[in-house]
RNA sequence: CGGGGCGUAGCGCAGGUGGCUAGCGCGCCUGCCUUGGGAGCAGGAGGUCGGUGGUUCAAGUCCACUCGCCCCGACCA
């Protein structure tokens, strides 16, 4: 253990101190860097990169399931926001103002988007007049600004980075199946490609999204016990659209309302990443969503230092469609590099040394469990693209396991108030559906209804785990980012 | 917005009962030597001590105000 501690003496024990373990493997890592602006992160080159990829396989399914991307104003004008009474009342906290253009006091107040329901809407309704005009099917990347006044690297920042899908439709039956298509959407996307487990349901009223019939959400248990929301869709319903009069005519010749959804996820992701699969020695990444999949360590000696940097560099190219870096630096030694990729969560490093090349070998070295094989030069290819499938489903595995026995059920409010103390993780009970009860087992313990699961239902003798009175719904709790 | 902590070199920090030229480790630059789990030696560069105002012969140090950041809490993707 102690030799371990050397090996990450750049890092807090993530046992020790998750917050500051984490904060320190986003800042050494170069994920991200504070600014000056209040609550403002800056995305570093490196955090960026896996950002971009978690962009990219998202929007191959979003794209998939019939979404085209488009992009609105950054700004909305306050009339527009406050027309949905529910929506303004919920954001109106957190929305940033911008009062003058240039030296001129603007007639009317233009909010930073929070969310892009009521400008999307207001265009919406200039688009659609016809049942043939539906359903419409867009997609947002975009910047949010969320006035916060607690923030926290890319879990919580005043700006951060999403995509949002803004979707109208004819009927009802319709939004619902888009708003159930999405979430699953989500589901697949967070567990093929980030590795991460997620529990599905509805959120509660008290949770639900400002101005939503219905919001549906995934949730993912970080190794600290807490639970993340990892993302949302929402059953709009007809609010937004009688508010800004989205209306079209009809097959039948009857004027309609359209029934609309929106959904979305953040740069949240990427510390929900970090949090998941992370250990002592930093970052461990997803061979899927890895800027860097594979890096080369040459073990230089003097004499053979330049027919090293040939074979590494040969060696790097014969590794086609994967992400691939030598680091061919000569001014850190090789015990040096190993710590550095492997905080960076590199999935894969690959050692060359004069032994290696007299054999016609390489030395693999897998970053979740740190096994170090020796492949013969020929096998290597075949070897580094077992290996990045391996490490995505293990690292599937670990978390899925990790989920596994962090969720308890319960039936005693006392011993729910221990373990959510002790052990935190989720907690599986029984719910009369009052929000009085929600209510006062966040007071009583910080843990929130997460969701309502779509496969799991209480038992016709079931009583609320808090009130003791009849339980509708068995329900998700955890204390929460 | 409440409670706590912190702003001194790129990073991490010491100095804090005012007093020599503001220091240490890491990093950085040059050279030599080295490289299989964070090498070594020698030389060198780098500072409006967060900001403003005050007290004083003298302020990194004391006082007031202010800006910013972090952690915990209440609120939130």
């Amino acid at each position: 253990m102690a030799a371990e501690k050397e090996f990450v003496k750049e890092l807090t024990s993530k046992s020790e101190d998750f917050s500051q373990w984490y904060v320190d493997v986003i800042r050494k890592t170069d994920m991200a860097d504070y600014s000056s602006i209040k609550g403002c992160m800056v995305i570093k080159p490196y955090g960026y990169a896996l950002w971009e990829n978690i962009r990219d396989g998202l929007d191959r399914r979003i794209k998939a399931t019939g979404h085209q991307n488009a992009y609105f104003p950054l700004f909305v004008p306050e009339s527009l926001l406050r027309l949905e009474a529910e929506h303004i009342e919920g954001f109106a906290p957190e929305v940033a103002w911008v009062t003058h253009g240039g030296n001129e006091k603007l007639e009317e107040r233009l909010a930073i988007r929070p969310t892009s329901e009521a400008i999307i809407c207001s265009i919406y309704a200039k688009w659609i007049h016809s049942y043939r005009d539906l359903p419409i099917l867009i997609n947002q990347w975009a910047n949010i600004v969320r006035w916060e006044k607690v923030t926290r690297l890319f879990l919580r920042t005043t700006e951060f980075l999403w995509q949002e899908g803004h979707t109208c439709h004819r009927t009802e039956e319709e939004a619902q199946e888009e708003t159930i298509k999405m979430l699953n959407v989500y589901k697949e996307f967070m567990e093929t490609e980030l590795a991460t487990p997620v529990i599905v349901g509805q959120k509660t009223e008290r949770e639900k999204f400002a101005g939503a019939l219905r919001t549906y959400t995934i949730e993912a248990l970080m190794a600290d016990g807490k639970a993340l929301q990892g993302g949302t869709s929402h059953n709009l319903g007809q609010h937004f659209a009688k508010v800004f009069k989205i209306k079209f005519l009809d097959e039948d010749q009857s004027e309609k309302y359209v029934w609309q959804t929106s959904w979305g996820v953040s740069t949240r992701l990427v510390g929900g990443v970090v949090m998941v699969h992370g250990d002592d020695a930093g970052l461990v990444l997803p061979p899927r969503i890895a800027p860097i999949q594979v890096v080369f360590v040459p073990i230089y000696f003097e004499r053979t230092k330049e027919e090293i940097r040939a074979k590494v560099t040969a060696l790097a190219e014969a590794l086609p469609g994967i992400r691939v870096e030598a680091d061919l630096r000569d001014t850190f030694t090789p015990g040096w590099k190993f710590n550095h990729w492997e905080m960076k969560g590199v999935p894969v490093r690959i050692e060359v040394g004069p032994k290696d090349i007299a054999k016609h070998q390489v030395v693999i070295v897998r970053r979740d469990t740190r096994e170090k094989i020796f492949v013969p030069e020929t096998e290597m290819r075949a070897t580094v693209e077992r290996l990045l499938v391996d490490i995505q489903r293990s690292l599937f595995d670990r978390a899925t396991a990790f989920l596994k026995e962090n969720t308890r059920s319960v039936t005693d409010y006392g011993e729910f108030k221990e373990l959510i103390e002790s052990k935190r993780g989720f907690l599986v009970a029984d719910w009369c559906g009052q929000a009085a009860c929600e209510d006062k087992i966040k007071e009583d313990t910080k843990a929130t209804i997460r969701c309502i699961p779509f496969d799991l239902s209480p038992s016709p003798q079931a009583t609320c785990i808090c009130c003791g009175s009849g339980a509708n719904h068995r329900v998700y709790f955890a204390r929460a980012y």
